[in-house]
DNA sequence: CCCTTCGATGTCAGTCACTGTCATCACAGT
DNA sequence: ACTGTGATGACAGTGACTGACATCGAAGGG
């Protein structure tokens, strides 16, 4: 055995999501995260840049898998948006077989306004990652951004439908719905 | 004359906006900027909740105009984008009459990371005044957050496209093609 | 088996964002 | 003149975050 426990880093997050859910985020300190974890505040900041982003560890996996996702689909007929629609079917399981976890994730984050700026620009990241896969794929820039932009809109509708339910299961169902909801609100009705 | 100079708020606003072009966001202090504009740091935040507040106190009048555009739209056959792209289009003056100011503040905030956090969080909420004014046209509530947060992907877009064009002036057409152009990506191809 | 290097951590001092509390002072109304 | 009020100043305190340096166990070369 080493020097040190392992998993410092993993520690730390599981440490953390759980004074946040006891005390809140706000007077949670990164000194009493770090205690948790058997390790000091110096440590914490060596493995996350401030004290949000020890919940943000996956969302750089999560943005590869959508980005791949879609650069990977076959070079098809389909509009942009419903590449990106079918990228976001692709990745339920991530959140499917971490229910718990992610349910309890997002209602910290729920609770605190910073948490939630720190999501949202995960989120516009992840837009421009779908964008730059989207380009691969010949779209125009500003075509690329608004589809990017409004595949972000579909996915947090979705996941929000996925939080909401206490009963749902399945993913892909929610951004179906919700994709279908999203051309009836933006075609030309009458 | 008062005991103090009028419009500490408006001083405060201009120092700070004028500072951090000069030093950037993070060498900028909170001391430094109620310094310049002749007042203290403690009075700097009794006007502003947090040190990047100072540059987002136009959000609030923009949100309330673009719901009351939206809110008052005729009772149209036009699809809830449609609705939120004319507001849009009627806010224009909002920014072509300020030009400058609203170039500078933007450039300070494509320089910041936190600063766009700020903008990101403003911006949901005006997602989210736009949704309840579409529910009062009788929107349903899931549709109605997806046209809203389509509509805010159409005012980054249309902003955006506004900003780097240093020839812009009008911001109206910009807005009308990027809702073409969202359309596009939108509807099924082929 | 000793020596050197290296990576992860600890220690400590320092800056700055932000807050609570109390004092101050002009102005307005009485 | 007297008093209440609102905006500000003064000051101490907490906690997020950073830079610099020390420590220690592991891995590899000799």
């Amino acid at each position: 055995m080493g020097r040190w426990q392992p998993d410092a880093r993993g520690r730390l997050e599981r440490a953390a999501l759980e004074l946040f859910g006891e005390v809140g985020f706000n007077q949670a300190t990164a000194a009493g995260i770090a205690a948790r974890a058997g390790l000091t505040e110096r440590t914490f900041f060596r493995h996350f840049a401030d004290k949000r982003e020890v919940l943000f560890g996956g969302a750089g996996e999560l943005q590869e898998l959508l980005a791949r996702e879609v650069r990977d689909a076959p070079r098809s007929q389909a509009a942009p948006l419903d590449a990106i629609a079918a990228a976001l079917e692709a990745a339920g399981p991530v959140f499917e077989e971490r229910r718990a976890f992610v349910r309890q994730r997002q209602g910290v984050i729920a609770d605190n306004v910073e948490l939630q700026e720190r999501e949202l620009i995960k989120l516009a990241r992840l837009s421009s990652a779908l964008a730059g896969a989207l380009r691969d794929h010949g779209v125009p820039d500003w075509p690329a951004t608004l589809a990017a932009e409004t595949g972000v809109a579909l996915f947090k509708t979705a996941f929000q439908r996925w939080i909401d339910d206490p009963d749902a299961r399945e993913f892909a169902p929610l951004v179906r719905r919700s994709l279908a909801e999203l051309k009836a609100v933006t075609a030309d009705s009458l």
